[in-house]
DNA sequence: TGCGATTAAATCGTGCGCGATATATATTGG
DNA sequence: CCAATATATATCGCGCACGATTTAATCGCA
């Protein structure tokens, strides 16, 4: 019975997920600076400091990117000294990215960071659980829906 | 006691948001696509809809973003023939955005988007409520937390 | 009244995201 | 073994975001 109102951004689940979003990047993006870092750069730093040596495509699966977007991700931190690139010797299409040193220690001055967000967030450890879990809930729910319903009849 | 394990993307709250929001825009796009928008694109003629004639600082504020961002936005939907710009009378520093016929008639064309991306969403409206209130509430905390806690000496 | 401070947009540069395409290597079927 | 196909990365173009600066109009106040 809801009178068909205009429906404005404040009121849209996609708005409060979209300003949320920039809203955690701005959190971040002071706590980064210092690092050199922007934020899409420590999520591939973090996904490196979980697993090293992993290719671009691993990289590309674990934070839903492509290589249009990593490749020239990835050489800015190759410039800025943090990793290098060496093609897989076993498949030559490989691009496998290694940390260095200064990357590989770059984790212990990153070590408070999500301490520091989740305090920001206002959200207690278990809450912030249940958030991240509903939020996933839904990407994969939209993903679903993306390839499901359209059965591209060839 | 939880060990300090490297904590991967996969664990992180700003991640799951981060994921979340791309699944929501990429759901978006085939539906936005058949009208020209983009999504930052759609949530300015949806603020317009909601409220036409306003000025781009007053737009900027709905939606969190600057001039930077939103002065080349709109003048690609002025150019897409949606809206017009035009300077205030009153003040002469403020430009307000106005929906042409076109603009205002392409709020029919989009009216059953939020039923669409609702129902890839898979929640129920209850669901998507709680959701977004959860959202808007962290987003406060973080901004809030952003200008607080660093008094800025001098 | 007039001049410094504030405000609104615009401009510029950099770094994502992502669709589309290109290139090189690997795999597979004949 | 070789040609078709598939896969991994790279490249290109465009449109956001956003920090920093610029320009123009308005405001405050002595």
């Amino acid at each position: 019975m809801s009178k068909d109102a205009p429906l404005t951004p404040a009121d849209m689940l996609c708005f409060s997920l979209y300003t949320a979003m920039h809203a955690m990047q701005s959190a971040y993006r002071p706590l980064l600076e210092p690092l050199g870092l922007t934020y899409p750069q420590y999520l591939v730093m973090s996904a490196l400091w979980g697993q090293d040596g992993i290719s671009v495509g691993q990289i590309g699966q674990a934070l839903h990117l492509d290589s249009n977007t990593l490749t020239p991700l990835i050489k800015r931190l190759e410039t800025a000294g943090l990793i290098t690139r060496t093609r897989s010797t076993a498949d030559e299409r490989q691009v496998l990215v290694t940390l260095t040193d200064a990357g590989r220690a770059m984790a212990q001055r990153a070590a408070d960071i999500p301490a520091c967000v989740l305090k920001a967030s206002d959200l207690t450890p278990m809450q912030a659980d249940i958030l991240r879990d509903r939020l996933v809930t839904l990407q994969k729910s939209l993903r679903a829906s993306a390839g499901g319903p359209a059965p591209k009849p060839r």
